[in-house]
DNA sequence: CGTTTTCTGCTACCCAGGTAGCAGAAAACG
DNA sequence: CGTTTTCTGCTACCTGGGTAGCAGAAAACG
């Protein structure tokens, strides 16, 4: 990338949020970015291609990239991860060296910036100041996919639905807006807690009813988060 | 713990053995051994208790242990994790300095020893050639636990049950016993896939009539891989 | 050794949530 | 601005796999 020009600056400014490449100097960031290649994708297309991911780093400028795996017989997807703007793709590639089939999809325009794994790999072994905070970054990721595989298997859809939208809405802010998760459809939600739109659906026209929540196409707002709360705890109540 | 003895000895080949400190000179482990203590549980029991776990980090030496997330309010139970011999607990905890709600259980004796989890983290730091198998250690685990949220979102029980059981099967290896998995309740194997005895029990009655599998109270041996294979992708047969 | 506990095999029942489909509303497109 | 595409709302139906329960077999215990 050419240095000095005020995207390369804007770009900057993102790894400095990012979580493999904050704790840098500001002079290592500048040589490393010249590393790197730009690359965007349209809203809607198929993102980063996984066979790539063994060859290149990417680290997410602006937009949304969701991770998804494919039953190929019923064609029915599950949303491993939602990375936004300073996440690293792909982590696990990073680490073992092999590949990972995933399928991305651009959630919104996507920009993205892209170096060797082997560069990417030697920053890390030079630079042990990245370890401070990769690895904890490394321990959300295995919080997250644990998270999921717990829900899936101990939840029903409803207090999955439920988790989510908690998951990604800040309760200190008022307007109760969706963060990472806003404008999203009904079929994209429903990957996200491995169910389908009809179900989603379902839930979510009863939470309109009860007034819990506002929709209006792919806007989703929370009017009564304690009324939220309550739906999974109170919900099934068995075995007295 | 006292350096020299026949069973530090026999602790130091396992450490070696371990992703997270083979790599490591003789000397330098001989000096970590000794900051480690010894503790062990009986078959049955609950094991190390999470609580702990951001305060010690412990390392098998030897027997299995499972690692179960739970749905209080209905009992079920997902194991999220099945550590043996070499493996560490709790890696998250150790990455990111939170707490990790878990139920840990010996499947077997477990032997183990723990050491503070400051001093662990001091000697990754001091020690970036612990890196070279601790970060594809964490690949690992983070596609173990991608591929258990996969499998409980995209595949039926019968499936995810045959996954299992290839998973821990040597193709190579001609009486096809199970490795790590051997000896468990179909109960304990329920865990492992998001099911219950019920239905497990259900899937091995069908592989012994089609003589696929043969079982003996806790034992499992796989007669037939080649029908086994053939059961997951001929299995449910949807749109011609 | 007899007693207790654990594990297995099996049956009958039932419901959460999945499939399929369609029509209208909103947005995007050209 | 008319046409096409993407979403949403809703209905009717069906089934995988979950719950509950019991009896016999094997193992563990004391």
């Amino acid at each position: 990338m050419q240095p000095y020009s005020p995207f390369f600056t804007a770009c900057l400014q993102r790894l400095q949020q990012s979580p493999l490449f904050a704790n840098l100097d500001r002079e290592t960031l500048r040589q490393m970015l010249a590393e790197f290649h730009f690359e965007t994708w349209n809203r809607k297309a198929p993102a980063i291609d996984s066979r790539q991911s063994r060859k290149r780093f990417y680290v997410i400028i602006s937009g949304r990239m969701r991770v998804n795996r494919i039953n190929p017989e019923t064609g029915r997807e599950l949303t491993v991860a939602l990375l936004g703007p300073g996440d690293g793709f792909d982590i696990i590639s990073l680490l073992d060296n092999h590949e990972h089939k995933v399928f991305t999809t651009a959630l919104d325009d996507l920009e993205t910036i892209h170096a060797s794994i082997e560069t990417v790999r030697a920053w890390m072994l030079e630079h042990p100041e990245l370890n401070r905070t990769f690895l904890p970054y490394l321990g959300e990721q295995l919080r997250s996919l644990e998270e999921l595989a717990t829900d899936l298997s101990l939840y029903d859809t409803l207090t999955r639905l439920v988790h989510l939208i908690l998951r990604h809405t800040h309760p200190e802010q008022q307007t109760r807006e969706l963060e990472l998760i806003h404008d999203l459809s009904h079929e994209e939600l429903a990957g996200m807690i491995g169910s389908v739109r009809a179900v989603v659906n379902r839930h979510l026209q009863n939470f309109k009813k009860e007034g819990i929540v506002e929709t209006h196409r792919k806007h989703l707002v929370v009017k009564n988060l304690h009324a939220l709360l309550h739906k999974i705890d109170q919900h099934p109540k068995l075995k007295p």
